[in-house]
RNA sequence: GGGAGUUUAGCUCAGCUGGGAGAGCACCUGCCUUACAAGCAGGGGGUCACAGGUUCGAGCCCUGUAACUCCCACCA
């Protein structure tokens, strides 16, 4: 049934009708098809707190391309939404919520504050969700889940409980990075490094019993309070009398040690480093070695605690203000060095990270590393693009332990249980009845919560429904590919791979298809603190999903960033128009009846769009397969437009004008047949006008979603009309050309001779006559075997194998004319000479592919063809 | 201190295993040709950062240099 098209294609009507429509149809569900290769892709879960913005734009454009182009490929495709509770954003923004209400967290406790949570969760949760739809995001929205939902929670459990019994998760007293103003542990990964202006202060240490003293350098001199050693290299020459003495502490006036430590670097500063076990990693490191005492100075909110005597209570810098002013007074402050130095920073809120001892639950590494290293290295697990897997390894192979407890409410709770009678610590999924050591029953679980990380690592196969061993994880896992930017390898790909293996055995994913952030257009991040960011949202209402998506894959390269431009969504809209315009084109000519290949006859035109989509198909999935998808969308564009819209449209149009035509259904034939084709290889990028129009133009298939996805057919094979038609365009061109260097208005017609002693040549241009009237303003055209009838001053334009002639008596320059055909000869000359001198080039014909060989001879045949044309009508016109 | 990326037309960027430099936008000229002026036709514009090397042949491979960007890192 043909229906017509609005005369405009309004986005924001089309798209919501059409995404309801095959919510309707269930064409986003998927259930497990054993007869069909499981292609599937887990949903980097988006936060409860968050608004999608354009990297998540980005992120599920790529992910709806595979899914929609597998589905189509007859693959029981699979794509799992679901999203993250992101423990500690969600908790800092309920906690901001409850303080505009005047409430604290321990005002309602526990309890009430996860009731909050959980009513946060279900309030903003969907949110994202919701305006992935507006994407045309085909997701499976019947498994979403949630990393706290019941299934999660258990896999959570399962997972935590079978890496204590292996002795891979402890409980232990380490040096962690603590975030005075979250006040929660944080991890390496959540740590960032800012390099920031500070001072060395350059300190004197008296040495004990002697008027000596020796010179630190500390950029924390508040940590001073907590020293409980000195240290020097054992090897420094200037500090060997001092080893094994004690120097006395400035303001605390306690004497502590001089230890010999290999760690110290001489060359660096004084050569003296004070030791500070409680509040600096490598000096905790250090105190291990020398068992020195760890003195904690600090409070969880940052300010100073009891061990600071007199600046007990005073934050960490108001504390080193006034010991560095009381330094000065006693004469123990020799200098300060202004100097930059990296300063480590929680990500989420920038505050300055404390190192602090503190008793905590951390995650074994080094053994759960160790195969994550080994599937990258034998292959099993894939960059897009490669230099990622450097970064990969690189992270995996320096990996230290993880610290996996949260002082935070929202969360996993840790399954730790304490038992009060005796201090034994089960760890079980369930509270335990009875203690095991003394039979007591009265237990505390842990306070703590989880990592947020530690439960999307599981996401793979938790939302498979591990730990059951479901039909979905026996189909599903491992997932297809992972897709996800640059920034999140650490913090998730990396840990999703290690519990993959540990696991299930196998790894998560195939492939990770790593892609760029969207910059503003000064190559800015967007940030919120800029107010520079862009809402999808908005761009969708004006310009619709369709060309924000293609705009968001068009010209970019795997991995790389992107700008974001206005005027690159005016591009993307202009091309949905052009497709649109061309389409109801098409459907003004097709007359409600079917057109059976059988009954029709192609011209070579017809043939040579067929080939041209034929080989397009081939072309477009082998770039998809290596995930170039930039450059697939690139060929698709450029196919409709220039191909189909700028050549076979107005080639097409005198048939289609004309009722008696016999060819006039094969052109309609072709002109749907092909239009359909690039529908179907357009249709992952841009789902929805391209639904729309198919579902106009024919009535066999009910849905594009669901439609096949084309595949190079020998048959549609037609080299020799590609060559054919190539010929008449390359004829076209020049005329246009010669037409428009010499200002020939369209609307003078001109009489077309077509000279060519060639048959084969003469027969083509005979096929073609009604091209050049329609494409090259012709009033007529003529073909023959020689000049007879042609005035001498006519215009004349070659190509290989014949001449054209246009007599523009009155507008002719014969001068100019000459000139213009002597620097056509000398262009032929030069091109000649280039190709000869490649083929007599012993190197290049013994070493050259046979192909590009014969390419090359094939371009001196065609050049010497246009010479002796051009020798040929020159020496005409100089009679 | 390590590592990675970028450097191609005025701007933003493509360029897949090495085989005569591309797109969009901008610019110039001419067209309201009955799908589309969000369009059609034509045009100008590039020592592919620099210097070497490998090769019959280099934007692409190797070495070095420069500038910019990013990541990692416990030099107090």
């Amino acid at each position: 049934m043909i229906k017509e098209l609005a005369k405009t294609y309004d986005p924001s009507i089309v798209e919501d009708r059409l995404y309801s429509e095959w919510l309707a149809k269930k064409y986003f569900h998927t259930e497990v098809d054993k007869s069909k290769k499981p292609y599937t892709i887990v949903m980097p879960p988006p936060n409860i707190t968050g608004q999608l913005h354009m990297g998540h734009a980005l992120d599920n454009t790529i992910q709806d391309i595979l899914i929609r182009w597998k589905r189509m490929s007859g693959y029981n495709a699979l794509w799992i939404p679901g999203i993250d509770h992101a423990s500690i954003s969600t908790e800092v923004k309920v906690v901001q919520k409850m303080l505009d209400e005047g409430l604290t967290k321990e005002d309602v406790g526990r309890e009430g504050f996860l009731e909050r949570a959980w009513a946060w969760k279900e309030e903003y949760g969907g949110i994202i969700l919701n305006q992935l739809r507006k994407m045309g995001s085909s997701c499976d929205w019947d498994r979403v889940r949630f990393t706290m939902d019941e299934g999660c929670s258990e896999a959570v459990l399962e997972v935590f409980t079978r890496l204590y019994d292996k002795g891979l998760i402890y409980r232990g007293e380490k040096i962690i990075n603590w975030c005075p103003k979250c006040q929660t542990t944080i991890s390496d990964a959540e740590v960032n490094h800012i390099d920031k202006a500070g001072h060395f202060w350059h300190i004197k240490y008296p040495v004990a019993g002697t008027d000596d003293f020796m010179e630190i350098a500390t950029t924390r001199p508040e940590t001073m309070l907590g020293d409980t050693a000195v240290a020097v290299h054992p090897d420094d020459e200037r500090y060997q009398k001092y080893i094994g003495k004690s120097v006395i502490l400035p303001i605390v006036n306690k004497e502590i040690p001089v230890v010999a430590d290999s760690y110290v670097d001489r060359e660096f500063g004084t050569g003296v480093v004070k030791i500070t076990p409680a509040h600096d990693p490598n000096d905790f490191e250090v105190g291990l070695r020398h068992d020195l005492p760890r003195i904690n100075i600090m409070n969880d909110d940052g300010t100073l605690n009891d061990n600071a005597g007199e600046y007990k209570g005073l934050d960490r810098l108001e504390a080193r203000k006034l010991i560095v002013e009381r330094l000065k007074q006693e004469g123990y402050l020799i200098k300060i060095e202004d100097i930059t130095h990296a300063v480590g920073v929680h990500e989420r809120c920038n505050e300055v990270v404390e190192p602090l001892i503190k008793l905590q639950w951390f995650v074994k590494m080094e053994e759960l590393a160790r195969p994550a290293i080994e599937a990258y290295k034998k292959d099993d697990l894939r960059f897009i693009p490669d230099r990622f897997g450097k970064i990969y390894l690189h992270w995996l192979e320096n990996i230290r332990d993880w610290c996996i407890s949260r002082q935070l409410w929202w969360g996993h709770r840790i399954p730790a249980y304490y038992c009060q009678e005796c201090g034994h610590i089960e760890v079980a999924k369930t509270a335990p009845e009875k203690c095991s050591k003394c039979g007591s029953s009265n237990f505390k679980q842990d306070e703590d919560t989880l990592d947020t990380w530690f439960s999307s690592a599981l996401w793979p196969f938790s939302t498979l429904g591990w730990p059951e061993n479901t039909e979905e994880l026996k189909q599903f896992y491992p997932t297809s590919v992972l897709v996800t930017a640059y920034d999140i390898i650490f913090f998730w790909v990396v840990r999703m791979v290690f519990s993959g293996i540990e696991q299930m055995g196998e790894i998560p994913f195939k492939d990770v298809f790593i892609h760029g952030l969207i910059r503003d257009d000064q190559g800015r991040k967007f940030s919120k603190s800029l107010g520079n960011g862009i809402d999808p949202l908005q761009v969708i209402e004006k310009y619709g999903a369709d060309p924000l998506r293609l705009m968001l894959i068009t010209g970019n390269a795997p991995g790389n960033d992107m700008r974001f431009y206005w005027e690159r969504l005016d591009a993307s809209r202009n091309f949905a128009n052009k497709l649109w315009n061309a389409s109801r084109f098409v459907l003004m000519n097709l007359e409600d009846k079917k057109y059976n290949v059988e009954d029709i006859k192609l011209t070579s035109a017809d043939k040579w769009i067929i080939s041209k989509v034929n080989t397009l198909a081939k072309e477009v999935t082998e770039n998809m397969e290596s995930y170039e998808l930039g450059l697939a969308v690139q060929k698709i564009h450029d196919f409709l437009w220039d191909e189909y819209c700028d050549w076979y449209i107005e080639m097409v149009k005198p048939r289609l004008y004309n009722k008696e035509d016999e060819t006039r259904d094969a052109a309609l034939w072709t002109l749907k047949t092909v239009l359909i084709n690039a529908l179907k290889l357009l249709h992952p990028y841009m789902p929805f006008i391209t639904e729309e129009i198919f579902t106009h133009i024919q009535s066999e298939e009910e849905s594009i979603m669901i439609s096949d996805w084309p595949v190079f057919k020998d048959e549609w094979n037609f080299k020799t009309n590609e060559e054919e038609i190539d010929l008449v365009k390359e004829a076209v061109r020049n005329i246009r050309n010669i037409r428009a260097e010499m200002n020939v208005v369209p609307s003078k017609k001109a009489q077309i001779f077509v000279v060519s002693s060639d048959e084969n040549t003469r027969e083509i241009f005979e096929k073609s006559k009604v091209f050049f009237k329609t494409l090259a303003y012709a009033s007529d055209v003529t073909v023959q075997t020689d000049k007879t009838g042609i005035e001498d001053d006519a215009v004349s334009t070659v190509i290989p194998n014949a001449v054209i002639y246009m007599p523009f008596a009155e507008l002719v320059d014969i001068a100019k004319e000459i000139e213009r055909l002597e620097k056509e000869k000398e262009k032929m000359i030069k091109e000649i000479e280039r190709v000869e001198k490649k083929l007599s080039n012993q190197g290049f014909v013994a070493k050259a592919p046979q192909k590009v060989i014969d390419e090359e001879k094939a371009k001196g045949e065609k050049y010497k063809g246009i010479l002796v044309q051009v020798e040929e009508r020159l020496a005409q016109m100089k009679k």
